[in-house]
DNA sequence: CTTAGTACTTACAACGACGTAATTTCTGCA
DNA sequence: TGCAGAAATTACGTCGTTGTAAGTACTAAG
């Protein structure tokens, strides 16, 4: 039984580890709403946020931008365009980002076809990358076993 | 008889104007030595900087990186690679930012190929277009003629 | 030589994007 | 119900990248 990941929430602590950011990057994040926190929001000192699957994605492309060296403020414009754009369907699909427009190309003829074309800027990543870099990560961290308690959030699948 | 922009040199002031940046910009740059002035770099108060044509192409392209959304602690590793490379032969060239490489790729085969194997964000901006934007703003800038001074670097070759 | 401009330099401020540390509150468990 | 630990919040500081404004030196004209 392949428990799909879509179902699962993570607190922010895991998402950190999973993503591959600081702590004060996701709280900022956050906070300064570049993303939220999918499944609670979690408002007032001690409450708790839990994230998406899909949450994790987003992060990590975020991560990904960063770490090409973009801007933060250039990501919050691409997220505008991107909005719930960004499901599970993300395999061999490209993200691409060229001037104040944001677009999700199929590889291939298309890519080239921008291309030619090309003005200014041209910033691509492969979203098949993301996918595979979250899913060996949610799988790799998961640590020493829990005792199970009944509502974990972390079902590995033991049924019911 | 076409006179070669190549042997010119620009005035800090003159750079900002064709380049399309702030003087503030061209400024901390040139103290945080992302660019330098090739012709003469000023040192004390009061000094002249005198900025060559290659100069200028190099300004423009860290101007459409930033435009871009390309941090500028990213431009600076950039250059650190692309250091002369960029000559004024740039026609048909372009740039290519992949993680912490960066590379010249002539249009077509080989950037598909890099495509291919796209890890992380690729950054790709065509040079030809520079080079357009920048010999255009120098002609459209030529102002009210100056009253033809002998050590005028900026000839135009009109004859009287 | 003096004066007026222009351009370069310096000083100060501001804002974004975090890091560090202390505080608060929630949760699981005894 | 009370306690320990974990995670979120708040407070404060810093660094990089500029903007604004004031100071300073060079250059040409008289």
């Amino acid at each position: 039984m392949e428990q799909t990941n879509v179902e699962m929430s993570f607190s922010g602590k895991k998402v950190t580890e999973i993503v591959g950011i600081s702590y004060r990057q996701l709280d900022y994040w956050t906070r300064t709403e570049l993303i939220s926190p999918s499944i609670e929001k979690g408002e007032g000192s001690g409450s708790r946020r839990r994230y998406s699957y899909k949450d994790l994605l987003e992060l990590r492309v975020i991560k990904n931008l960063i770490d090409g060296g973009i801007k933060v403020e250039k990501i919050r414009q691409i997220f505008e365009f991107l909005k719930d754009q960004l499901s599970q369907d993300v395999t061999k699909v490209n993200l691409v980002i060229s001037g104040n427009k944001t677009v999700l190309v199929k590889s291939g003829d298309e890519l080239i076809d921008i291309l030619q074309k090309g003005q200014g800027v041209l910033n691509i990543l492969p979203l098949a990358t993301v996918k595979e870099e979250i899913d060996s990560a949610i799988v790799e961290l998961r640590p020493v076993v829990e005792k199970n308690s009944s509502n974990s959030q972390l079902n590995t699948g033991t049924g019911s």
